[in-house]
DNA sequence: GACTCTTGTGTGAACGGTCACATTCAGCGC
DNA sequence: GCGCTGAATGTGACCGTTCACACAAGAGTC
């Protein structure tokens, strides 16, 4: 039986409930003595507090609800790691509620969803199910939200996000540096309104740069979409470089670039977004972006605790993006003459 | 806004809070008309029950935690899924806590884990570390695992799992059907003392074909496992099929039949298991088996949901292991054209 | 018309904690 | 000795709900 309550130990330690609810609760004014018994009682009779008795009586609660959608996507699956793990050693329980990709919920679903009124809410936001699903959290309820972009130009502290502009960017530059005319883009479906944050940075390097600017086209997040928008993509010859909205798209676009007989990086230079575990190991091993989203779920986790209790420690930040150049990304075709490009 | 009680409730319908509390917890012996009048003064304050106070009063709480080792794992992630699909349907909340892979915890630290003692559980014991919390989990704790193979004996009917083993044979059989003369094995490391079902799998469809039974390679789960033991294995020219133990292994091997020279699946057939999204788009596409690994999950919560109250409707049976034949299989490259024996 | 039986509703007491306050008992200056 | 202070501990109420009962009507039964 898991029944033992705090009076329990009280009688056991010889004081009063009182006394046993001050050693539970850290530092209070409680004699060394006193302190000392209460705990051996507490762990001959294997008490453990009740949650839900704390909770009613007014304490503050330690558990999250994640709100994300799909997580068998990479960055979200990696992103809740990061929160489970530092909430875990936080002390706080971690509950889990998957958004319907497609279909955004309603505000009552949402509020039914949440087990309890109050409960703090960590939203992983990278798509448009997850910020509507931000937008349409009660005010009241404490939340940190882990975006792809900041929304407006005062984010505030509620958001934390990668620095995707910047690495698209970087791996837009590595390409141009490559010698390629211009570099085409496999958006990802964009969270907001707005332009993703990646296809901004790879429209930064192309300005930058001085070169054509091609109209990005926008897919899905799997390798099915990748390989689906890439067929039509393909058919043109001038496009030499893609940069992938993630690895698995990516992926996608690798398989469409073997049906349609050009050779990656001879051909075709692919550069996907995230670097995945498995993407080293593709035919050809992919060049890409590697991201800190485990740092990131902990530095959203950081975020609500403080949000929670001011006084909690600063998280430290997450990595910087780092470009990771493998096989899939080559020299411009048009320059070698024939099989002159292409090792790497 | 969120701090209205019963007592608001019951005197904005003109009852008693008792009343509401009848309404709120289904049908009792409340008369229609004084059921409507509470429904909509529910609905016009705004009014949700608070957990905590529910809980401790004593109803019975619906809510689990899933228990599993690192969820970007694909089985793992996508059990995870089926679980939490059907207990969100269910009205179930659903805590996770990730099991480092390979320190198993404690029996306290276990405990610790639970967001409060006798919360019921499931446990994905695909690793030795679910197995070893599944088998430290105090036995007041209701419990569903989902695992690899079946403990002992007799099962009981806490456990549920795929049928690895008939998987692993029609797997095999496919590619002593296409000629080769064996099957090697690169297994996943057991969950228990004993072999891994896929490994037995593989065994049951050599002996049945009265052929050579190579020791099977134990490796890890991923592609950077799966490449390291291939390495080895592929020295030896009289290699020319492996089984995987999962789609990520295969990547690693696959890879590692490209450094070595070994055209996929001119020289050499690689099949998987899981059928992970990706596997289609490998080069080349993998021959795998599907595994419905969110239907298990959804059958885990049926069982414990049934363990707690016998009258909840049974769950639908998750699919059968289906062998997905791509393009990592083909026939035994000494029968075919080209230069015959092992050593081309 | 007094008697059960059913149906609907209300009342008091938990549940296991925390909070605000009351109490005890040293040590201290006067 | 007296009151004052402050540290250590105890007491009562309360958090929002459910549970076990008690109670008030109306419907049958005789």
């Amino acid at each position: 039986m898991s029944g033992h309550t705090i009076r329990d130990v009280a009688r056991a330690a010889g004081v009063s409930y009182q006394t046993v609810s001050r050693v539970i609760n850290g530092n209070e004014r409680v004699a060394d003595a006193t302190r000392e018994r209460v705990m051996t009682a507490i762990g001959e009779l294997g008490y453990r507090p009740n949650q839900a008795a704390r909770e009613l009586a007014g304490k503050a609660v330690r558990s999250l609800t994640v709100l994300t959608s799909d997580t068998s996507l990479y960055g979200n699956a990696s992103a809740l790691r990061g929160i489970e793990e530092a909430a875990r050693t936080a002390g706080f329980a971690v509950s889990i509620s998957v958004l319907a990709r497609n279909a955004a919920p309603d505000a009552d679903e949402l509020r039914a969803r949440l087990v309890r009124p109050g409960e703090p809410v960590i939203v992983i936001a990278f798509d448009a199910a997850g910020v509507r699903a931000l937008e349409l959290l009660p005010p009241e309820v404490p939340v940190a939200a882990v975006v792809e972009r900041p929304p407006g130009v005062d984010p505030g502290p509620r958001h934390v996000w990668l620095d995707d502009r910047l690495a698209a960017a970087r791996a837009t530059r590595h390409l141009l540096g490559l010698g390629h005319r211009t570099v085409h883009h496999l958006a990802l479906p964009s969270s907001t309104a707005r332009t993703a944050q990646r296809t901004e940075g790879w429209r930064d390097a192309l300005r930058e740069a001085g070169v054509a600017e091609p109209e990005p086209v926008e897919g899905g997040w799997t390798p099915r979409s990748g390989h689906l928008a890439a067929r039509s993509l393909l058919e043109r010859a001038d496009v030499t470089a893609v940069l992938c909205g993630n690895d698995d798209v990516a992926l996608g676009v690798l398989r469409a670039a073997r049906e349609t007989g050009r050779a990656v990086p001879r051909d075709l230079s692919v550069v996907g977004f995230d670097d995945m575990p498995a993407s080293a190991y593709l035919a050809p091993a992919l060049t890409t972006v590697r991201l800190d989203f485990e740092g990131l779920g902990r530095t959203a986790f950081g975020l609500l605790r403080r949000l929670l209790d001011p006084s909690a420690p600063a998280q430290e930040p997450c990595a910087e993006p780092e470009l990771i150049v493998r096989e899939s990304s080559g020299p411009w075709p048009g320059s070698g003459p024939g099989p002159a490009g292409g090792t790497s």
